[in-house]
DNA sequence: GTTCCAATTGGAA
DNA sequence: GTTCCAATTGGAA
């Protein structure tokens, strides 16, 4: 959560903060954490009720088909009720640095979203079929749409070679372009409550999968 | 929850701490604040839905209700089938099966606590050093408290070699004693409130710092 | 077919 | 001095 991290600006401009200051920061850092763990499991339960209700109340209708759920009358109530407060929720639980214009509409083209400051945009119809109670799941799903498959195997997160394969460097790879990366980070973070962390790790190991998947295409050669 | 209470632990015992960080420190405060704010008013969602759910699927619903909720009768219904759902979820972010009985003091020596299912017990006194205001921290403390150092850097969480280092083995390692290493999992889950593979990967990192130090010292013969 | 796991590393923080 | 980061791997889940 880029709000956390910026609190390290603090030790900065104050040349005077102890130790004792540190160890309150992480404190309150660490207690972050575990409310975007809260967070990200009441989503989990808030997803799975939902489910359910929607599995029992209107039986035909598939899960994720967004676009003509506001023109449901009555029982659209509920799903109604329930996205505000998860917005509302996100948006506050990004202490400071969330920006409530993102995700927005792209200003030029209204069927694209984007979904951060950096302005990495994507399709309408996909942003609606991302599963933000997962966010591992979110951010492949991001990752698969934003990047072509070729590119996720060919690079990396930072562009850096493994500090543990020194001696024996494999083929150097490109860093993914970071505005759309720290984008997806963004928007991960926010929507899911998870950490920053959290979140490139995940980039790291989808790359490090596509890498494994394209190695073994060549292999079939 | 008792991590953010935790925090105003923080408001005691300053003293070189400036007024501009006093300002910050109560911004993070409120922010907390609301994020308590929010996990009721989630809870309303949860129960809401859950009312939802109820009213419209007094069909034998097929989820993953467990084998003793057919017996239920009705008033305790709604109760017991909330929980279920918390605790299932809980236990995907390892707040698992928290039984109550842990941390207890060793019922043959008061001065000892014992932190897990499988006995690990350690001191009360340092037990109450520990700080579960950062995750990593405790797990940490434990770590080093209940193993020797030259354990922690010849052993691993596992004992299996890396699966990167194939042909290249590294001298191997043996597994900390799982016994143990589950009840640290089992104890900083519960009262850090993260995941386990959260713990798990800070004692993998403590491991491999460890056995760093020590192939250091080697390099100074 | 895809996601997740954890051991290893050097250097950054 | 210690903790954290992320690239790489084979196989488990």
């Amino acid at each position: 959560m880029p709000d956390i991290n910026q609190l390290s600006v603090l030790e900065g401009s104050e040349n005077s903060s102890t130790n004792g200051m540190q160890k309150r920061l992480a404190a309150i850092r660490s207690s972050q954490d575990r409310c975007s763990l809260l967070f990200e499991s009441l989503n989990g339960v808030i997803g799975e009720l939902e489910d359910n209700y929607k599995l029992s109340s209107d039986k035909g209708s598939s899960d994720e088909c967004s676009s003509d759920k506001s023109s449901n009358n009555g029982s659209s109530r509920k799903n109604k009720s329930l996205s505000p407060i998860l917005l509302k929720k996100s948006s506050d639980n990004e202490f400071s640095a969330y920006d409530d214009r993102y995700p927005m509409t792209d200003p030029f083209d209204s069927s694209l979203v984007v979904i951060g400051p950096s302005g990495t945009s994507i399709g309408r119809h996909f942003y609606n079929t991302i599963q933000w109670s997962s966010s591992s799941a979110a951010t492949r799903q991001l990752l698969v749409n934003i990047f072509p498959g070729e590119v996720l195997a060919t690079h990396t997160l930072t562009g850096k070679p493994s500090p543990a394969f020194l001696g024996r460097e494999r083929p150097s790879k490109d860093q993914l372009d970071p505005a759309k990366t720290t984008d997806i980070v963004y928007i991960v973070t926010n929507k899911c409550g998870v950490s920053a962390r959290e979140v490139r790790a995940t980039i790291t190991t989808k790359c490090a999968d596509s890498a494994k998947k394209y190695r073994k295409k060549r292999m079939t050669f």
